[in-house]
DNA sequence: GTAGGGTTAG
């Protein structure tokens, strides 16, 4: 007994551990554990997978698979589901199918969550027709959906462009009986406002009052998020209100949101205020909550106090993401600062970030704004990958500075790889070179960009 | 344990 209710602490301490990442101080005190007599079970290896999974990778995941093996315990129908959640999270469904081989043949069969997973994991990757297989499959076979599978199918079907299937799902669902949750609502909401349709989603926050629900943060900030994506700023700002007046309890969450929007529309004071205000009810920030607030500072030219969220984050034992750092590029490209920007972005790769496209066109965009062009074009040369806003920027200021023939073949070789460039671009080249003594040259590029056009559709 | 809202560039 004593033993049992040891294991269980054990547990519980390294699950909280697991959630704040600190999969090494987890793995000591399951040593430390061990010397002392507690001896881990498949639940503590469970939380352990699912950690590494997340955090680490799959195949470090899947070590511990073996560990336990090691120790003599068995994994269960968890263990697997985890993994096949971590491999489907990375896009890996090869791996997830091999998984489900690999358990039946240990004869533990799969249950609903094992094809939950999976159909999450078609639609993650945008392949709604093989999700919508697995659904039939559960459907059709003796595993009984749950509540949880048609929200995932909901979902699925919303973000991959099938929001009105997704309604018809949920209609044919309440017709048979099915009582959607608020998560369910939230789902529908969502999927609505992402295609605009503002009026629906209304009139679904209504029916969720109707059903006897109280719709929460999610609810609204998802709306909120809407109508500021709308440029709707007015009908915003009351929805703001109406939820302060409502007493809803803004979590990181609902704060983000609006500190997002905010800064998006230059209402820096503003989102400024809401962040003193999310400061004070003391909310344990995560990553990117931090990265909103480093965001705002760095839009604000305070790269001190961003610095400064830098050094917060790393006594709290967080870790800075591709976000955090691209972020900081672009706050130090804005202030004029395209040293220290190339510097943090050699600093990014050398920690092992992929080559990270946002960041380069971010320093591109950064050395042609202070004038150093050549060097815009040296960084050019040396992505791999390129996008219309490597391009679009470039190319507008290859014309500011009165380059006008190299930005046309600049602008040339984008729709030439089948990129689109901004229209301004395109415009700014063309009149460059009719102004400036090359009027054939800005009819002929004319047609050359007309047939580059034409031979992509 | 698995499902819903938030972060980057022209």
């Amino acid at each position: 007994m004593v033993r049992r209710l040891s294991t269980r602490l054990l547990n519980v301490c390294v699950a909280s551990l697991c959630k704040a990442h600190k999969l090494e101080t987890a793995e000591t005190v399951i040593i430390d554990g061990v010397r002392l007599g507690v001896l881990p079970d498949v639940v503590t290896y469970n939380t352990l997978i699912d950690a590494y999974c997340r955090f680490v990778g799959i195949d470090s995941g899947y070590s511990i698979l073996h560990r336990m093996g090691e120790a003599g315990i068995t994994p269960d129908i968890i263990s697997y589901n985890s993994l096949i959640a971590g491999a489907t999270r990375n896009g890996q469904i090869a791996r997830s199918l091999d998984l489900f081989d690999e358990m039946i043949q240990r004869g533990i069969a799969p249950d609903v969550w094992s094809y939950n997973t999976l159909m999450h994991g078609f639609f993650k990757l945008g392949k709604p027709d093989m999700a919508n297989r697995v659904f039939r499959d559960i459907i059709l076979c003796e595993h009984s959906p749950s509540a949880a599978t048609f929200n995932i199918m909901m979902n699925g079907l919303c973000k991959n462009g099938y929001t009105k299937n997704a309604f018809m799902l949920f209609r044919n669902l309440q017709r048979h009986g099915f009582v959607p949750k608020l998560v369910t609502y939230n789902i529908l909401v969502n999927g609505l406002c992402k295609i605009g349709r503002l009026e629906s989603a209304r009139r679904i926050l209504k029916e969720i009052w109707e059903s006897g629900h109280v719709p929460n943060a999610i609810t609204y900030t998802t709306i909120l998020k809407c109508f500021f994506r709308k440029k709707k700023f007015e009908e915003g700002l009351e929805l703001l209100s109406e939820m302060k007046c409502k007493g809803y309890t803004f979590d990181g969450f609902a704060y983000c949101t609006v500190i997002g929007a905010l800064i998006k529309i230059g209402k820096v004071k503003e989102a400024t205020e809401f962040m003193v205000d999310l400061r004070r009810t003391g909310t344990e920030l995560d990553i990117v909550s931090y990265n909103t607030l480093i965001n705002m500072y760095c839009k604000d030219g305070k790269l001190e106090e961003a610095y400064k969220l830098l050094d917060e984050i790393e006594k709290k034992g967080l870790e800075c993401d591709k976000y955090t750092h691209t972020i900081m590029i672009h706050g130090l490209c804005k202030a004029g600062n395209v040293e220290g920007a190339a510097q943090h972005l050699r600093y990014m790769n050398m920690m092992g970030f992929d080559s990270n496209l946002v960041a380069f066109n971010c320093l591109v965009d950064g050395l042609c704004k202070v004038g150093q062009i050549d060097d815009a074009m040296k960084v050019y040369k040396s992505m791999e990958v390129r996008d219309s806003f490597t391009y679009s920027s470039l190319v507008h200021n290859l014309c500011r500075d009165g380059r006008y023939r190299s930005a046309a073949k600049l602008l040339l070789s984008c729709l030439r790889s089948g990129m689109k460039i901004l229209k301004s671009a395109q415009r700014a080249v063309l009149l460059g070179l009719r102004y400036s003594g090359f009027p054939r040259e800005a009819k002929k590029l004319k047609s050359k960009i007309r047939i580059a056009r034409i031979l992509n559709y």
